[in-house]
DNA sequence: TGCGCCGATCAATCATAGAA
DNA sequence: TTTCTATGATTGATCGGCGC
């Protein structure tokens, strides 16, 4: 099955890993956040910012991380309880900054 | 906005110190590409991801920069060109439009960061 | 009531970076 | 160096909402 999985030498090739910075930004923001990690478009705007990648690196994160948090939460809850400790203190700024972003839940 | 302690649905069985959320519990229905035929009854029909081959992408590429838009006749004549659904070519168009504008989106940030930065 | 589109997301997979 | 795992990106397809 040679295939051609070629695929164009994809662009994904060349992949960098985020700094640790923005990791730990990205993932703060997601435990603080574990009950609806959904982060509006302006606060990707602000991650991306804080973290100097774009948007849809943001968004690609996210992805990831809900996919392969809720695949297998077991092997996150050591991450969990760590950024859940971390960002305790924060919560009420996060809740503060998302208040603005009202988002529509509907059962 | 999402710290009510009414949104979750259920408590959690057994988590030592965070719940389950209702986006956990997300499951998306599988693709309804599927060819009843070929199975017969059971063997899971297409629940899978089609794999376009190249042949296919390169000749819907080469339609997408001619018309970003597929028209029901176009549509029609590509599906039964590149062997695939209707749905699918019109799926495949969707997306193509939102890469792309992902892509004049991503082209013009860097553009207008490095003039600012300079 | 139905269809196509948009924007967001899912979910599986690719290919690489990094740990072991 | 080789093997296995973590992770960023890609993409066919789904979901909910909107307009016609």
């Amino acid at each position: 099955v040679m295939i051609l999985r070629s695929r164009f030498l994809d662009a994904r090739r060349k992949r960098r890993n985020f700094s640790k910075q923005a990791t730990e930004i990205l993932n703060e923001y997601f435990y603080s956040h574990l009950s609806n990690p959904y982060p509006s478009e302006e606060a990707k705007e602000e991650l991306a910012k804080k973290c100097s990648i774009t948007v849809s690196q943001v968004s690609n994160w996210f992805g990831n991380k809900r996919i392969r948090y809720k695949k297998n939460i077991g092997k996150f809850q050591e991450e969990a309880n760590l950024y859940a400790a971390k960002t305790a203190v924060t919560a009420a700024h996060a809740v503060a900054a998302a208040v603005q972003n009202n988002q529509t839940n509907s059962p | 906005e999402d710290k009510a302690p009414a949104c979750p649905s259920e408590p959690c069985p057994s988590a030592s110190s965070t719940q389950t959320f209702d986006w956990m519990k997300v499951k998306r229905n599988p693709p309804k590409t599927a060819k009843v035929s070929e199975y017969g009854l059971l063997g899971q029909p297409n629940t899978i991801r089609t794999n376009f081959t190249t042949k296919q992408l390169t000749e819907l590429e080469k339609e997408f920069h001619f018309n970003k838009y597929l028209t029901r006749a176009r549509r029609v004549e590509i599906a039964a060109t590149l062997e695939l659904n209707e749905t699918q070519v019109k799926i495949w168009f969707q997306n193509r439009r939102m890469k792309q504008k992902k892509r004049e989106k991503e082209g013009l940030a860097p553009a207008a960061a490095a003039r600012s930065a300079k």
